[in-house]
DNA sequence: GACAATTAGATTGTGCGCAATTGAAATTGC
DNA sequence: GCAATTTCAATTGCGCACAATCTAATTGTC
């Protein structure tokens, strides 16, 4: 019978990782959005926080933190670059001096009609149908969902 | 009828991104593996890099990037980190001078057993069944595949 | 009103991840 | 046989990610 090394060792093989399926593909999508990103002026992160401000800005740091799993660590050096593009203004809000409130320039908010061509060049290159895509996602997303209910025991 | 917002904004809602569900879904595993991979004193990175060696050692450093889709700009650094906690040592091959070979000391053969614990505890951490998680893997695996099809154009 | 506890964001330090460049070694093309 | 090309690893620089720490502002309790 085939069998590769020590069935005890399949635990430990990489390619039954779910967890390296998940990583290498996050890397794959990043190496795809990159040339396309490159032309809108974002790297893939900052496009997220975009993403999140063309639903909604002028809102605080802390709600495009827990939208997108990131901390301040992460957000404030990157809403930095991007307001020294132009593309956000952070200001300190007045009711709440804590907060530092985001919101999206005229240029800002411009960039999002550059961007609807994304979208579509991702559906093209994942040569895949929308309703496989969707499924796909709404069970990546569950998993996600049950690992983070982990992370606070 | 319930909308929310424009129709035509569908493409670009964060929701809808199934590279988001998967870039999250990533940093969710890093998460969960964080306290497990602390015991080992690895990263997870450094525990992919491990999970290759494991598999066979005595290779090369490209080998290793071919395996994990990593580049020498990453995977030099961090082995230089392996190798400075005795876990691989880093030598030249003779046959060709231009490779570095990596193999295991018997520190990092002996970190295996200790190993054999992580997986245990992320298929509980993810609340699903084994045959659920092989199948989302190879879908996720596929999706990678053709996106990484796409890169060479 | 005073003070402890909490919250928001910034800062520092470490470790990826990748593009671009470099340098040495091997392969090829003629 | 030797120049041109290719290959492999290392290096540099930039931008995340996140833990830990810090400061300032707000809230809760009395």
């Amino acid at each position: 019978m085939a069998r590769k090394h020590s069935a005890a060792d399949a635990p430990l093989r990489l390619d039954n990782q779910i967890c390296f399926a998940v990583y290498s593909a996050a890397h794959a999508f990043n190496r795809v959005y990159k040339p396309l990103l490159d032309r809108l002026g974002l790297t893939y992160p900052q496009y997220l926080v975009m993403l999140v401000l063309w639903e909604r800005d002028d809102v605080p740091v802390k709600d495009i933190g827990e939208r997108l799993f990131l901390d301040s660590g992460t957000l404030t050096p990157l809403l930095k670059r991007l307001e020294a593009a132009h593309l956000v203004k952070r200001t300190r809000s007045s009711e709440d001096e804590r907060q530092v409130l985001i919101a999206l320039t005229p240029q800002g908010h411009a960039l999002k009609d550059k961007a609807r061509a994304v979208p579509q060049s991702i559906l093209a290159a994942s040569d895949c149908s929308v309703s496989e895509l969707v499924a796909m996602k709404d069970e990546i997303v569950a998993l996600r969902d049950r690992l983070n209910a982990v992370i606070g025991e």
